[in-house]
DNA sequence: TTGAAAGCGCTAACAC
DNA sequence: GTGTTAGCGCTTTCAA
């Protein structure tokens, strides 16, 4: 139970110096001469000191710290964001503090809060699905706080965002259905006060329209893509004359479970109906049929916003980007049809 | 832009008060009158003051922050655990760091490490399956630095452990398998320097015993659960002359991969080879045939981790113990054999 | 190149 | 109840 944590100052006297010349040992400033360097460097290994990186940071007025908000980290697009993030952050000798919203608005502000008391250098974020109102970002956006959205971004905060073409891998997905012989394609879309689900449900729409499929009444829904939701489409579906031989889901969930609900009204995947989705999970491997899906790059598009984080906080002038990863179609069999 | 940050010092000088009492104020301290008191909470609202938890951190020598060390965060089981540490960890109005060691014994020390100069309140771990020796976990626990171990523990260290019986577990699986009509069960057992697999292996062993099944050659296996030794195994399973007609694996993720490898060898689950794993993941309602399981409480071992945690750290004499979560087994068509 | 001293923003003795 | 003062452990002027 050594308790105490040796500091500069334990070094310092020990060598009969002064603190500063420690710190800036410590430091590697150019400043010092590389015999004292040595000598402070060796009597900390033997003392066994660690830098106290909260009074580091309370002089040097910056923490080396990012705070990240994302809805949910049990969702697979989310863990590689942040492995990807965490990366980088690491890369560039920081550390991470990871927040989950939980798709609430309110844990949201919370969080924002929480993150300015602790004095982040940067944030990183990818909004709560109740969030279309970013008055809580901007306050701290204004102060000077550097931000980075990914995925789930609101444009109208001035900052670097990450995103996908939502509309082109909507239009992707559709067109596969269209060329894998549906006729009656469906979408399972999400809440259309968002941006991202409108331009999905738009590729969609104007996949239809361009290889003159018609997009039949109900067949183009939109919800908040719970598993309610989706029991709740399926049965509007099956209720039709004509049910869809086709569905694109809005989210890899959604998908997943589709394939569960089909399969109890006896439908057969892919022969009755194809499924793709949006977004790619490890599952859809092992689903029977595997399930097609426009995969997004999340470890990507998670390190690519930390790098740009970092730049925003080396270089406050540094310009915001609009990035746009490519999405990529996963061909599998539940577009196969016969 | 308004980038200053304000301080109880601002608030001190324009109510023409002292700092301390401005602290005590926001402190709710109970030697402060309630008009003051309400004096300076109006002030603070009205200039936008917010805690500065680094400076705080500081001179209070606590800082609030507990650190979490997964292997992980992309498993469910330990997105899950993840999920009940931080509920407890806002319940008690602290933060939570974590930090993924992705199983690298190096990785977990830097963490430690870095944890340390963080000056977090406590850790909450779950050993990389590299850690075998744990002197580097031992250097902070005798600083006096609280630890909780949870699912991943090593016995070596003198802290409070939140487990299931493995053995147990895997009694349960082996006895299930063996009650489906299973006659020459196998087991996919992980790393047997890893106490966790050894009592996996143990419980199936047992089970076979009791039973009076015979455990045959090269049917209870000790791999490091990658991809390649799921294939490997079942290659060496396949080319025995009767290979098993069951199998348990020690992990969900191997389990998964093995429905896939078992349908490459036109193997029928559960006809030919039932099926089951230790561990539970939301994919396992998804393969066909859905997957039988050895269900492991990930949130409740994590906030019951982080429970025990905080006792640990208001009061650092207070009992370590060994908490021994319940399992259960769920039953799917994986071991359903007529 | 090194030292002395001030201060980051807050808390906690100790007075009054 | 409130103010004064002295730190927490580090960095950073400013001198020397």
């Amino acid at each position: 139970m050594s308790n105490k944590n040796i500091t500069i100052n334990d070094i310092a006297l020990s060598l009969s110096i002064a603190p500063s010349t420690v710190s800036r040992a410590l430091n590697s400033s150019p400043r010092i001469s590389e015999a004292t360097r040595h000598k402070v460097l060796q009597k900390a290994q033997e003392l066994g000191y660690e830098l106290n990186l909260i009074a580091s940071s309370l002089s040097k007025h910056r923490t080396g710290t990012i705070g990240l908000i994302v809805p949910n980290i049990n969702q697979f697009f989310f863990s590689q964001a942040v492995s990807g993030i965490e990366a980088v952050t690491r890369e560039n000798g920081c550390r991470l503090i990871i927040a989950q919203s939980n798709e609430s608005l309110e844990r949201e502000k919370e969080i924002l809060r929480m993150f300015n008391s602790y004095r982040v250098d940067g944030i990183i974020a990818s909004l709560s699905i109740e969030t279309s109102d970013i008055a809580h970002f901007e306050v701290f956006h204004n102060k000077g706080l550097p931000f980075v959205l990914f995925d789930r971004v609101h444009y109208g905060l001035d900052c670097t965002k990450v995103v996908v073409d939502n509309y082109e891998g909507a239009y992707k997905a559709a067109s596969h259905l269209i060329a894998s012989g549906c006729r009656r394609p469906a979408h399972l879309g999400g809440p259309r006060k968002n941006r991202l689900f409108r331009e999905r449900a738009d590729g969609f729409t104007d996949a239809l329209a361009k290889h003159a499929v018609p997009l039949l009444p109900n067949f183009l829904l939109s919800t908040d893509l719970t598993p309610t939701d989706v029991r709740d489409a399926m049965q509007l579906w099956m209720k039709q004359p004509e049910p869809p031989d086709g569905i694109f889901t809005a989210s890899a969930s959604t998908g997943l479970l589709m394939t569960r609900v089909a399969r109890s009204y006896q439908v057969r995947v892919p022969d009755d109906l194809a499924l793709i989705t949006f977004g790619n999970e490890p599952c859809h491997e092992y689903t029977v049929p595997s399930l097609s899906a426009i995969d997004m790059p999340g470890y990507e598009m998670g390190s690519t916003a930390a790098m740009h984080l970092f730049r925003a906080i080396t270089d406050p002038k540094s310009e915001k980007k609009l990035v746009i990863k490519p999405l990529q179609l996963y061909i599998r069999n539940s577009t196969h049809k016969k």
